[in-house]
DNA sequence: GAATGATATCGACGGTTGTCAATGTGTGGG
DNA sequence: CCCACACATTGACAACCGTCGATATCATTC
């Protein structure tokens, strides 16, 4: 975020903030990792409540976050639901960390 | 953050958050914002009060935090405080949602 | 050292957030 | 059609967060 760039405008700091509130919580982070890391990128709820330590009710919650937020993607197929990272999403945030130009 | 790696330990996963968290409000994203994108890349409580349309003592709070999670750094001048940003803090934020390698 | 000015800290208030138990929805199997 | 299963939604609660007014600290000037 170095120099030479104008400062960001109220309007913006809200949209980035809902983006970075949703990863701003230590259970979404692993989940966003746990997603990231799964061999085919993607994961359904019951793979992702063990591993957390939480309840389902809690983890569907957290997922739910990081859909609107538009950090990850949901695809019912069957029973399960499938989550997986929206492409280019993360980079979108980590873009605005470094940006300067 | 693409496949291959090992998913976020636990407690990894609390210390990004507490930095992420830091930057997850729309007032310290514009003050980072504001900080980076100042001619000598370091400014004053006086300066960073009237754009952001708040009270000194809510300005000082969030350059607390802020400095706290480890991004931001004060410098005591003389009568004035001046905050800038920690090299490579941002970045190293950013690494994170990019990383997968 | 008293007064001024720039920041920091404190206490309180409403609003938001993370978690859970309970319940609802919807799909597939028998 | 009914049951079992995966997931979503609701309601409630404690904990945390952003904001402000009032006050404290601390350096400078007269």
């Amino acid at each position: 975020m170095p120099s030479g760039a104008a400062a960001m405008s109220a309007t913006r700091a809200e949209e980035l903030s809902r983006q970075f509130k949703a990863i701003a919580d230590p259970n979404r982070l692993r989940l966003v990792s746990l997603i990231s890391s799964s061999a085919e990128n993607e994961a359904c709820v019951c793979d992702l409540t063990e591993p957390l330590d939480l309840g389902q009710p809690t983890v569907s919650h957290h997922l739910k976050i990081l859909v609107d937020a538009g950090i990850l993607h949901r695809e019912k197929r069957g029973v399960w639901a499938y989550y997986s990272i929206v492409p280019g999403s993360l980079d979108a945030l980590a873009g605005v960390l470094t940006e300067p130009k």
